[in-house]
DNA sequence: ATGTATGCAAAGCGTTTGCATCATG
DNA sequence: CATGATGCAAACGCTTTGCATACAT
């Protein structure tokens, strides 16, 4: 994702608007790589814009999702969580207490045959490293 | 999954009874590779058992997902989908029509390095590949 | 006879939407 | 000043749960 400023005008660009709110949620995701959910992100806006609704934290990452500068992790069950490293990585998910790491590995290997493919034209591969964290070991 | 034979004799093991309509949810998902919705087997089990109630199907398929026979494919958003088979495969999916079918590949190049786990114990690996059916690449 | 399973309806949870009001460009 | 954003609350879709009744063991 980009910087803030860059965000802001990048919105303004498009006929959206830059509002406090908005520039709030960009901040708190800035450089972020604990995956928080709608939930963590609406906690932490709210520390800086005590009367922002939660839909407005919904509707603005939407946003942000369909511009492609935070990508949506949705792991299973449960809440969605946001991702504002938009380069190819892979994810490590500890079972237990479902924290969200990075990993960078290399997924050339799982290209398919003809055969494995069945005709159908890979666009993406998702990889999810299911574990148990450093933490979770030791409890 | 095992044959609905062997699952009514392994509910009963356990205790648990074995009822018609557990009977018929065993049969519809017998076999089955096309990773259906909640919806979709109670709407067949409906047709064997007319005023079967959804959350019997719900409860059903949540035991036999705890007792390891289906697997529970949570793909994003929206319905889980279930999958009798059990044995270790991979999954494609069509980004348009969400049609879910088996891939067999080889994913042991994926085995991460000690700095890639990160302490991380790794338990299992999840592969989606999302692309194109071949019916929805002609339309 | 005991206890688990059922159907129904209501509640739960995460997310989206409708609408009147507000404020950015 | 026009249009898009906000906050609130209600609606939504999927899933779970509470409860009285029915049925497998």
């Amino acid at each position: 994702m980009r910087t803030v400023e860059e965000l802001c005008q990048r919105f303004r660009a498009q006929g959206r608007k830059v509002t406090p709110q908005r520039r709030f949620i960009f901040q708190v995701l800035e450089n972020r790589c604990d995956h928080p959910t709608v939930e963590e992100i609406y906690d932490e806006v709210r520390a800086l814009v005590p009367d922002i609704s939660l839909a407005t934290v919904y509707n603005t990452l939407r946003e942000l999702v369909e511009l492609g500068e935070v990508r949506e992790l949705n792991l299973g069950k449960g809440r969605s969580r946001y991702d504002p490293n938009t380069t190819d990585h892979q994810h490590l998910i500890c079972v237990q207490c479902q924290t969200v790491t990075d990993v960078r590995c290399d997924t050339r290997c799982l290209e398919l045959t003809p055969e494995e493919r069945q005709g159908y034209r890979i666009l993406t591969t998702t990889v999810i490293f299911n574990g148990i964290c450093p933490a979770c070991q030791k409890a």
